[in-house]
RNA sequence: GGAGGGGUACCAAAGCGGUCAAAUGGGGCGGGCUGUAAACCCGUUGACUUCGGUCUUCGAAGGUUCGAAUCCUUCCCCCUCCA
């Protein structure tokens, strides 16, 4: 078989670790099977950070296998402690219900959820976390844990190292992953997990606990903790977190995202985060960069806010960056006529168009010449707009720098 | 439990009675170059300001002093060594 799931798998660089690569690809070539990841809910979204882990989803669709999508209300109530320095807040009930259907829709956009044979299963682990009987949870999955191995996990290891406390509800997350997995074995015959390198440790217990327990042979996947060329980590920007989600973050910021790649990531983010194919883009990946960069923004805003809103975000990149004149999908602020009549002070408009949040800041700005309206650079931080800054459509440009733009209409 | 060292802005780190809104580096932001890239160069980086200043900040609370990030007291937290 030339093109399996891990051959895709590893040439798309997803690839970080394997169980036991050679007979899950030979699982794979021989049956269609289930396989989980687990998102963790304690955010109202997700973010670009978790996009390659959807990726995966959907590499199982493309050939044939099913994926189960695990979110973790039951999980999330406990926190996992891999990675964090800290214990982290814990969320209500509520929060977590609504963010667990809110990160839902999400996958409803990038998974394909016609076909029976590899739409998406959900579950949520507080279905049976939820009501599990402590006295024989400990009898027959405690019994598989030592402390001697779980002591060892870095996870667990770092914290103590450093003497920063790890409470027992934490301690216990590990289990509980381990647990989900058995769990979507037995009731759904999920012979796999996937997951970011940092679930590796949870990922093996789960497949140890299932050899245990069942006497079965599960597999576990990871992908490699993405670093971008600039050495920062994958979805964290300055201004905040790339959501993939119109409410929290425009399709034409997504599409910005994309189109500011650094040259060095651009190759590698069409592989790992479009559908095009891998040929294509081998025979392509010499091309302007600037028009990759275009493609690649093209590709991953329509998969997430599809064709119509990537147009426009295309269309409105252009007017902005090429033609400088106005682009349609920029942010727009409306403006009272009669505010305007004794005019607004430069420094009040930036504020309320939150383009900016302090005065000072514009003000320093303004002597930089970083601030703009329709273009032209403001002199003066003492500039009071007028009705003569509107153009005949009655609409203005005001913007921060090169790429923070907003318009203002009259109405 | 005993002995030391330390907590300073977004982060790292200097300052150790006034000249400190606080050196320097990183990061951020803006400008230049360019390609909405990288690298590089320049500027900027608490808030408000009628641009004269004013207000808030150096772990927390008190105190000494004309004046404190700097000295004293108490408290909280972190690190290293010994037991």
């Amino acid at each position: 078989m030339e093109n399996s799931f891990l051959t895709e798998f590893k040439k798309r660089e997803y690839f970080n670790q394997c169980t036991n690569s050679n007979e899950l690809e030979q699982l794979m070539n021989k049956q269609k099977i289930k396989a989980y990841i687990g998102f963790d809910c304690t955010a109202p979204s997700l973010h670009v950070g978790s996009l390659m882990q959807i990726m995966c989803l959907r590499l199982l669709q493309k050939h044939g296998h099913q994926p189960i999508v695990l979110l973790g209300g039951g999980t999330t109530r406990i926190g996992d402690p891999s990675g964090k320095e800290e214990t982290r807040k814990i969320l209500s009930e509520k929060e977590i219900e609504k963010n667990i259907k809110n990160i839902e829709k999400i996958f409803q956009i990038f998974l394909k959820t016609k076909n029976p044979k590899t739409k998406p299963i959900f579950v949520n682990n507080y279905k049976w976390l939820g009501k599990l009987n402590y006295i024989k949870f400990l009898r027959e999955i405690g019994k598989h844990f030592t402390i001697n191995k779980m002591l060892s996990f870095d996870s667990v290891k770092l914290r103590l190292e450093r003497e920063q406390s790890l409470s027992y509800m934490e301690f216990n997350y590990m289990i509980l992953q381990a647990y989900d997995f058995l769990e979507l074995n037995k009731t759904k015959d999920c012979l796999m997990q996937i997951g970011g390198s940092d679930q590796w440790g949870n990922i093996v217990n789960g497949v140890e606990l299932i050899k245990r327990h069942s006497s079965k042979q599960v597999f576990g996947l990871t992908t490699p903790l993405l670093t971008l060329a600039s050495g920062s980590k994958m979805g964290k920007t300055e201004k905040g977190a790339v959501w993939l989600d119109k409410k929290l973050l425009t399709p034409y910021e997504y599409w910005q995202f994309w189109r500011n790649t650094d040259d060095r990531d651009v190759i590698k983010f069409l592989q790992m985060f479009t559908d095009l194919k891998l040929e294509k883009i081998e025979k392509i990946k010499n091309d302007n960069i600037n028009q990759l960069k275009i493609l690649l923004a093209n590709e991953t805003t329509s998969m997430l806010h599809g064709k119509i809103a990537t147009q426009k975000a295309e269309r409105t990149a252009k007017d902005t960056f090429e033609k400088k004149s106005i682009g349609e999908d920029l942010p727009l602020f409306n403006i009272k006529k009669k505010e305007l009549i004794n005019g607004i002070n430069i420094l009040d408009l930036v504020i309320t168009t939150k383009l900016l949040t302090s005065k000072s800041e514009v003000r320093r700005l303004i002597k930089n010449k970083g601030i703009k309206i329709n273009n032209q650079a403001v002199e003066d931080d003492k500039l009071i707009v007028t009705f003569n800054n509107f153009d005949q459509s009655n609409s203005m440009k005001l913007s921060h720098g090169k790429k923070n733009h907003v318009i203002l209409k009259i109405v």
